[in-house]
DNA sequence: CGCCCTTTTGAGGCATTTCAAACATTGTGG
DNA sequence: CCACAATGTTTGAAATGCCTCAAAAGGGCG
């Protein structure tokens, strides 16, 4: 049926040929390792297969070549907290830095083609190299911005404005690489929804029906088609509480 | 009365004699940039000074010195959230590199002093001092993982546990700097302190009241004093669901 | 001293969770 | 290839934690 994922590279291709080379950081990685044309892609990983653990001590980081991933990670209390949904070109396992040991998780969504930085080479190239370290920190960057984002849709967001701020996400990252902004696959499952935006199962189950009523979206399971791409965005602003005033101090 | 400034250092320090060059972004910019002993530091900003405003230019990124400050941001929706408090040592305004303007403002909220790190310099002196970069990107990953906790603590947890979550991160946040981990003056008003755990300043207030009677803490004003510092960790585990339970895939 | 902003306390309401149960789908072993 | 188990999804009804509204008390600052 409509899938996003036929638009996605094929798993061979070498990094010079990857459609994402000019803002991946992989492709940066490979020329400046001068590793030839191309970059050692893992063999495609299936669903479930975790790319790294929580835990894990920092050996390499990733970049998503296709498929998808989630990024989640565990607290000392038992909670559990996906943090981010990764698309073909996404950096993975950044946090690593911080202390030399993986501080998420990150696991496949739909199976996945990953190029493999390892972190050792990382650092002696970009000594000799600065301009991959810029790009790795633009990466970094991004993620910080959308976690700000994320952080303020799970504190001040209603559950419909949370719903609608995934879709409308999901959107743009399908139609930055190609795909159509108006109907994809969804890469994960409700759970997944649920906790990336910290509610019930049963109220994204229910968000979809409503939304699908009210005939903004069509869906039938994974599958998702926005009919009425400009009701979402006003259901996106939508908030939980009063709008949260805050004095300059 | 009790206050935490008061062994924060003094801000005529130069970078060489500061107290966190250690592991202060800063003083590896001031080394590298051979700019001698010591780097510039503004002159103190009061509470309310903006160091950077969302939407400015990224012209450099800031290392407080001594005093606190809060990031924060704007959604195009109107809605505000404050993403950190910063206190010495801290690199502030990371996520600017993304695109070259910042993304949150800056706001000090206790008389501060800032190291300005230039960007054009860092990035020229970066080309032959990786460390610098090593550092900066440290610093980037910790933020990441603060962030992460923070999405966690607000999606998963009840508001009790996130008041006690807060109040056990600036325990530690102060004793790592050498000061009580005990005992200590908020930096924020409670405002603030809703707006970063996405509660209402009632609720709060009354949480901590509600503390203050169980004898897990002693408040006056800004000033808290921590008497049982386990039960705080106790509660800052509690979460507002059910525990979320969430497949590997 | 008096105005204003912050903080506190109380009572009621509502959005979302929780509980419960049926249904659909996927995967698996016979 | 089918049957069965496990998992994921949907829908309904009741419970609850936190918010909203309201109002008073407590500092800060001109």
């Amino acid at each position: 049926m409509h899938s996003n994922v036929f638009h996605f590279p094929k798993l061979s291709v070498q990094c010079g040929e990857c459609q994402w080379s000019q803002s991946c950081v992989a492709h940066g990685f490979a020329v400046a390792s001068q590793e030839g044309p191309g970059l050692q892609c893992s063999a495609p990983l299936r669903r479930g297969s975790h790319i790294f653990q929580q835990g894990d001590p920092l050996d390499s980081l990733y970049v998503l070549r296709s498929g998808s991933a989630k990024s989640y990670f565990d607290s000392a209390d038992g909670l559990e907290q996906i943090v981010a949904f990764h698309y073909p070109g996404d950096l993975m396992g950044f946090d690593a830095l911080a202390s030399g040991v993986h501080q998420s998780a990150a696991v496949v969504l739909e199976t996945a083609a990953l190029c493999r930085l390892p972190f050792s080479s990382i650092e002696s190239i970009a000594a000799r190299t600065p301009k991959l370290w810029a790009e790795v920190m633009r990466s970094a960057a991004r993620h910080m911005i959308e976690k700000n984002n994320h952080a303020l849709l799970l504190g001040q967001k209603s559950a419909q404005a949370r719903f609608a701020s995934l879709l409308i996400y999901l959107s743009n990252r399908f139609g930055e690489r190609g795909c159509s902004r108006l109907e994809f696959n969804l890469s994960m499952a409700r759970q997944d929804i649920a906790n990336y935006l910290s509610l019930a199962v049963e109220t994204v189950s229910r968000l979809f029906s409503d939304l699908q009523s009210q005939g903004i979206i069509v869906v039938e399971r994974r599958y998702v088609r926005i009919v009425a791409m400009e009701k979402l965005h006003e259901l996106a602003g939508g908030s939980a509480k009063s709008v949260a005033r805050l004095g300059v101090l």
